[in-house]
RNA sequence: GCCGGGGUGGCGAAAUUGGCAGACGCGCCAGACUCAAAAUCUGGAGCAGCUUUGGCUGCGUGCGGGUUCAAGUCCCGCCCCCGGCACCA
């Protein structure tokens, strides 16, 4: 009896059908009011597909199938995010070409996710390291360039020892570098640039427009990241004194101008350009020494807060510009030249570093505001941060902290040395890779014309075959000859190339617009193509992404949008993070040796259990614990459905229409229908959509053998069938034929099932009867019975008269559907 | 230190957003089927105490308070865990 069910061959003949309808291609153009673009972050091919992945596509898998099923025109997409370091690790290791690993890697992924049964269109595939892809790289670079957002500066950068290399700061973890863990050293090189900042306040702008859609705690992040303040920009002659030349100011930033009055000293990052200027004679060896010792400190250890802040008085003072008087001036290398003027007034009373600085070097401390009802201790134990009211402070005395900076900084705009300021954390994005396997940056050097952007005619700057790789000195590029060298394109002499490749964080940073019009050669995409797609109504993968691979594709949307391209202003409606997928607690690793192979899993139960599990053990952004039971348990709950399907009869009747069997049978399916739909529609309830699945499953093995020849049980099973197709669509399919449909769930657009409010209404409500909170009994009564006519009988239920008898009842609560509560007091 | 997220049975989790805490599943226990086991089907169980074995009573969502007829959910104060970080000048 016990049939063997081969989950494996029904993968196969279930993929292989689909493919042959091509039931996962979508439109040419979308309905304006039915399209939904679903999509994954795309994988890096390194040759490997791990559970990870596995969940973040089944996730998508699951919204695309629910969607087509209801009628949705949909795109979804698969590619490659194919440059990056790793295959030029490999090329110096095993002596491969980086192509050559990269595209075989693909092939094998390829066929990988392809036995996951997905429902990729697999007509839109690209692989960033395509010349016909990062031409278009080139072709945006160009653009910027020749609107000033892309640009070349001498920067202090961190530099990688062990890659040789260039990170961003972003790239730099703990001090080390994020992919090979090398300690970070600094250096000075000319670098390549995007002026990302010159659309920070449109990033945070953007926000209000994701507030519906994304999750908030990415854009918490994203906001920190972008680090908008508002304050002034203040300048404070320096002294005059007898090594000072002229008279020269310094122009500070702070968030509090109402707090000037106290400001006591000031301090300079070590790299600001005054410092030469303003350090006395008698200081100059030691400020060297300690500008030289700041140097080799890398921005991670100048920021750590645990260690103790050094400085040192350069022999200047500035004029405080609102009462004259003279403050020292010193450097410190936690004032860093990145961010705001790189010059700060410090005001030790009001801000609890300078405090600790003021503290340590023996500097005064003047309160300037207090909090509105209390008296600050004299002296101060700790900085007063807080908000309050001015004193010490001339003129000011007695405003409000909110109303001090209006007035303190108006007025110093009157007098001509400080103005309302902005500024952001946020930083240019250095684009720059001393690399080769990554896009090529289309710059000529040209001794007689300079910088010379590369033609787009010319495009793409392809990266050449034979190139060396040793892992030592300079980029493999660099060391091309056969690359390095070109003829100006404007004066047609002997000329150089850049040989620098961009960020890869390029190539991911407009992919999904590519996705829509993957053989253009003409552009980067039809904009009449793409837009009818965009924006991404789905977009879901890890949250490590929330801050710079999800800022930089918002930056590029709107570069588009600006080059005429794209008509919207963010580039993803909605964002899922998922979270990671773990075994005896932390994340699946080769080295920490908890990995489970995808598959190895498949194999053995079938890609449905699979997906089935990971979609039902927790929901999608929850940490995902491996069990090989629960593995297991999806497994037999799948057998469970299909011997279900061996219970029907050929042919189904009408139930005899007294039977209160058939009647909970009828008002539970269409209770799973109304709850699984919610569930998918609602926050990606996949795992209480599947439990409710489970339900309706446990109660058709309730039934008799004569209410399985019902046509309510037939309903119940097909209804069934169709809403586990997004889940478990290899088995759905089996199923339907089975059960005589002859078009496949994968072709249907109107096959969702409807919950029929009728049905639904006829649901008896069971209410619990609580006594002062207490619950006391239980009243199973129909729907449709008024307020009173169910107080009145839940009063004359047994066990609640046993607590109600000898009281009074001094309130009765009722929530319709919900419950109902007496609160009681002793008579007497 | 700052920012973000979280703490519910033996385990993964659920709770329609203030309304019966623990749905659903894993694991466990028992029964049926079997010579037996597996598979399958059926049933049981938060913890503790009492019990005339029908049940009854208390306690329970990290800890301590509070608001409310009613708190996992709201408020105040703590503790712990995870993730992120670029000294918010």
């Amino acid at each position: 009896m016990a049939e063997v069910i081969d989950f494996k061959d029904i993968d196969r003949k279930w993929q292989t059908r689909w493919e042959k309808d091509n039931a996962s291609h979508a439109p040419d153009r979308p309905r304006p009011d039915k399209a939904y673009y679903c999509l994954v972050m795309f994988p890096y091919p390194s040759g490997h597909l791990h559970m990870g992945h596995v969940r973040n596509y089944t996730i998508a898998d699951v919204l695309v199938r629910y969607k087509r099923m209801n009628g949705h025109d949909v795109m979804h997409p698969m590619g490659w995010d194919a440059f990056g370091l790793p295959a030029e690790n490999a090329a110096i290791k095993h002596g491969t070409s980086p192509k050559d690993w990269t595209y075989s890697n693909i092939a094998h992924m390829r066929e990988m996710l392809k036995g996951l049964g997905i429902s990729y269109d697999w007509r839109t595939e690209i692989a960033t390291c395509d010349p016909d892809y990062y031409r278009w790289n080139q072709w945006i670079f160009l653009k910027m360039f020749r609107k000033g957002l892309a640009y070349r500066k001498e920067a202090a950068v961190n530099w990688c020892p062990s890659c040789q290399t260039v990170l961003a700061n972003e790239q730099a973890q703990d001090g080390h570098c994020w992919r090979c863990d090398s300690e970070i050293t600094q250096k000075n090189l000319a670098q390549w640039f995007f002026k990302i900042t010159a659309y920070a306040q449109q990033l945070l702008d953007g926000h209000s427009t994701l507030e519906q859609g994304w999750p908030p705690e990415v854009l918490a992040m994203q906001k920190n990241w972008i680090g908008r303040s508002e304050g002034a920009e203040v300048d404070f002659a320096v002294a005059p004194d007898a090594h000072v030349q002229g008279t020269p100011t310094i122009r500070i930033f702070t968030t509090r101008p109402d707090t000037l009055f106290g400001a006591t000293f000031m301090v300079l990052s070590p790299e600001h350009p005054l410092v030469p200027a303003l350090t006395a004679p008698d200081k100059k060896k030691s400020v060297d020494d300690y500008i030289v010792l700041s140097k080799k400190k890398t921005t991670q250890e100048r920021a750590d807060l645990s260690k103790e802040k050094s400085g040192l008085f350069i022999g200047a003072h500035a004029l405080n510009p609102v009462n004259g008087k003279r403050i020292p001036i010193f450097i410190a290398d936690y004032v860093l030249m990145s961010y705001g003027t790189g010059a700060i007034m410090a005001v030790p009373a009001h801000d609890q570093r300078d405090f600790d600085f003021a503290k340590k070097y023996d500097l005064p401390v003047i309160t300037v505001i207090q909090p509105p009802e209390a008296r600050l201790p004299d002296p101060l134990t700790e900085a007063h941060e807080a908000d309050g009211i001015l004193v010490n402070s001339g003129p000011y005395d007695g405003l409000t902290a909110d109303a001090a900076k209006e007035k303190i900084t108006a007025d110093l705009e009157r007098r001509k040395i400080g103005s309302k300021a902005i500024t952001f954390k946020l930083r240019d994005w250095l684009l720059s890779r001393q690399r080769y396997w990554g896009t090529p940056i289309p710059i000529i050097y040209c001794p007689t014309c300079g910088t010379v952007p590369v033609p787009e005619k010319d495009l793409p700057v392809r990266l050449p075959d034979s190139v060396q790789f040793t892992g030592k000195g300079e980029s493999p590029l660099a060391q091309t000859d056969s690359f390095v060298q070109t003829v100006c394109p404007t004066c047609g002499g002997k000329a150089r190339r850049e040989t620098d490749t961009m960020d890869t964080f390029v190539d991911s940073s407009w992919y999904y617009t590519r996705y829509l019009d993957p053989k253009n050669s003409d552009r980067p995409f039809d904009p009449g193509k793409a837009n009818a797609w965009l924006p991404v109504h789905q977009y879901i993968g890890g949250i490590e992404h929330a801050c710079m691979h999800l800022i930089y594709s918002r930056f590029f949307h709107k570069i588009l949008r600006d080059e005429g391209l794209l008509t919207s202003d963010e580039p993803f409606a909605n964002l899922l993070t998922q979270g990671m997928v773990t075994l005896g607690g932390s994340a699946m690793s080769k080295s920490k040796g908890n990995v489970v192979e995808p598959s190895e899993v498949i194999e053995r139960f079938g890609v449905d259990t699979c997906r089935m599990f990971i979609l039902f053990a927790a929901p999608p952004r929850a940490q995902l614990e491996w069990s090989p039971q629960g593995v297991e348990g999806m497994w037999r709950f799948l057998n469970r459905v299909w011997r279900l399907t061996d219970k029907l009869s050929g042919s189904s009747q009408p139930g005899a229409a007294a039977d209160p069997g058939l009647n909970e049978l009828q008002i539970k399916t269409h209770q799973t229908i109304a709850r699984v739909s919610r569930d998918i529609e609602k926050d990606f309830g996949f795992n209480t959509a599947i439990a409710a699945l489970m339900e309706l499953v446990n109660v058709l093995y309730g039934l008799n053998e004569s209410q399985w020849k019902s046509a309510e049980a037939r309903f119940a099973v097909e209804t069934l069938v169709k809403m586990l197709f997004p889940f478990a669509p290899h088995m759905a399919e089996e199923l339907w034929e089975k059960l005589g449909n002859t078009r496949p769930l994968s072709l249907s657009s109107d096959l969702w099932p409807k919950a029929d409010a009728a049905v639904l209404g006829k649901s008896e409500v069971e209410y619990p009867i609580q006594v002062n909170g207490k619950v006391r009994d239980h009243l199973r009564v129909s729907p449709d019975l008024s307020q009173a006519e169910v107080l009145e009988r839940a009063k004359a239920q047994p066990r609640a008269q046993e607590f109600l008898k000898g009281q009074t009842i001094v309130k009765e609560i009722f929530v319709p559907k919900r419950l109902i509560n007496f609160v009681v007091k002793p008579k007497n």
